[in-house]
DNA sequence: TTCCAGGGTAAGC
DNA sequence: GCTTACCATGGA
């Protein structure tokens, strides 16, 4: 499959945003509805077999919006270098149910602990290696959840995986509709608040304009934008919906990955000075 | 040992 | 409406 604009499957797959890739040689393995599917990258041309085109094409976010979008952002002077760092980070379109999990986990939690969680609910539950259904996850006991590494949050997902089993919350139906009604949705769930509700609605429901304030992303922006000095989560989101509007999304992204990889020069001060 | 992690919840004001 | 303590877990 040929791109017209970058792409770097391993930032994209394995930066924070999906947490069931793994690399294997010089491919990917992992899952696209449902289907195990193997990724490899060869310069801007994407090779694949597991899944049809299209579906590769949807999860990659292959699009024409995309190539506008990157224009846009790159003309930000100080998020350019981040961009120049980091070409062909991509935001994803992955299933809604398995981003809702993953994120509920996130809260006040690591990467490399998610991945974990992520990975042994997929063991424990999952059919063939499959992401276990939300009916299945309603139907796990709190301790079981717990042994997956849950921890506090186990209760949570639980009532969670009940809500969306009984059709209280439709996550499917919710892509692309307008942000705050996502989120309002999204905020039903047991565990999700107004963060994870913005990672499920930037990285599987086509929210663009959702921009995600954790800590990396509190530091990135005081180090980037405000002089050094962290602000509240909600003056630093209407901040970058002035700025990128429904760029700010892919925004974050590199904002994200920037700061965690000191690249481009976000958070080099904070860097400096720990 | 203490700090930290892609925060949320509930209590207190 | 807005702050604050608490929360499981494991790597650094």
């Amino acid at each position: 499959m040929k791109l017209a604009g970058p792409i770097d499957l391993a930032h994209s797959l394995q930066g924070g945003q999906a947490f069931t890739w793994h690399r294997d040689g010089d491919s990917f393995a992992g899952r696209i509805d449902g289907q195990p599917v193997a990724l490899a990258q060869s310069g801007h041309d994407i090779a694949f077999r597991g899944a049809p085109k299209k579906a590769v094409a949807s999860y990659l976010r292959i699009e024409p919006a995309d190539a506008a979008r990157r224009e846009r952002l790159l003309r930000d002077p100080t998020l350019a270098p981040a961009m120049r760092a980091l070409p062909g980070l991509r935001l994803l379109r992955q299933d809604p149910w398995e981003t809702t999990v993953a994120f509920l986990t996130s809260a006040n939690n690591n990467v490399l602990r998610i991945e974990g969680i992520v990975k042994a609910l997929v063991a424990r539950f999952g059919e063939a290696g499959a992401f276990p259904s939300p009916e299945r996850l309603a139907r796990a006991s709190e301790a079981q959840l717990r042994a997956c590494g849950l921890g506090y949050r186990a209760p949570f997902l639980r009532a969670s995986a009940r809500l969306v089993a009984r059709g209280d919350v439709d996550l499917v139906s919710l892509r692309g509709a307008p942000r705050d009604e996502v989120r309002g949705s999204l905020l039903a769930l047991p565990g999700v608040g107004p963060k994870v509700a913005d990672c499920i609605a930037l990285f599987s429901l086509d929210v663009d304009d959702a921009f995600p304030v954790d800590r990396w992303i509190l530091r990135a922006m005081a180090d980037t934008y405000f002089e050094g000095k962290e602000r509240k989560p909600r003056e630093v989101e209407a901040f970058a919906r002035e700025r990128w509007g429904h760029d700010a999304g892919l925004a974050q992204q590199y904002l994200f990955h920037a700061v965690r990889l000191r690249a481009g020069g976000v958070g080099v001060r904070r860097v400096l000075s720990a």
